[in-house]
DNA sequence: TTATTAGTTTAGAATAGTTATAATCTAGAA
DNA sequence: TTCTAGATTATAACTATTCTAAACTAATAA
């Protein structure tokens, strides 16, 4: 389990001051023993809870959108109001739970590799994210 | 190509009543020799364009709700502000151009099947979303 | 250490997509 | 033709997200 030392030369190395609020948001989304799944709104709560002092929702966007661009977290395509993103960058896919608004990770052992045998000229494969909804029987 | 009577009759089967605010919007989306993928806005623009009767952005909403909930038409996982819809139903999987917010259809030929080697009990597997990104080179 | 400054945080305003509301309208049955 | 449940509409309300510009702070230089 990672340090508030490894967090700020994490935030250094990658040329973000290591304040404050961005390393603790660095605990909560990188000090755990296992990768999860957040929307904005629920990450807000779980800061609420975990610290007495407030970090604005503006720098919480902020923050997830950085570690975005610097490849810390990835944004999971579903339909829904919120964006969802997890902390587990590896390749992998999704189940979807539509009753429970739930994701829940698919290992790549457990999908046979997607293979797609059609180009765009031009373009080049950035992402191939698997979805696979589900419901209650 | 299907004539408006046939529409009425959709319409009629599936419990809606075909006022000519829907038999509209199914000529925009059924009518064409192709299938399409459209948001609400851009939709909107082909009725604001096609007639010079307005429809209202609450209507378009419901019937697009409504044959959602009839399978007329599927919603496709994206992230973006707005949602995507796809008038065609059958199984197949998109490129999504994040250059131009556009979405590509994969065809089923051009994808291996994809398997999922997992259950969730309790839950049965609604739908599997292929989304391919793809990034001008 | 202190001063400087560029990057960061913040509250709140602004925006955009979507849903809710309540009045008006209309398709279809009697 | 009349009646009524279901549809449509304009508009208000709501929610997620982005913008703004003022206050703050980490990092650097003096």
């Amino acid at each position: 389990m990672s340090n508030n030392l490894d967090f700020v030369a994490k935030l250094r190395n990658s040329g973000l001051r290591p304040t404050k609020q961005r390393i603790k948001i660095c605990q909560i989304l990188f000090g755990g023993r296992e990768t999860f799944h957040f929307s904005i709104n629920e990450l807000s709560k779980i800061i609420d809870r975990s610290t007495n002092e407030k970090i604005s929702l503006a720098t919480i966007y902020n923050t997830v959108h950085a570690f975005l661009g610097k490849g810390y977290l990835k944004q999971i395509a579903v339909n829904s109001e919120q964006s969802y993103y997890d902390t587990n960058t590896s390749d992998h896919h999704h189940f979807y739970d539509e009753d429970k608004n739930q994701l829940i990770d698919i290992h790549d052992s457990e999908v046979e590799p997607v293979k797609i045998n059609k180009k765009i000229p031009g373009k080049r494969i950035k992402s191939i994210e698997v979805l696979v909804k589900v419901q209650n029987n």
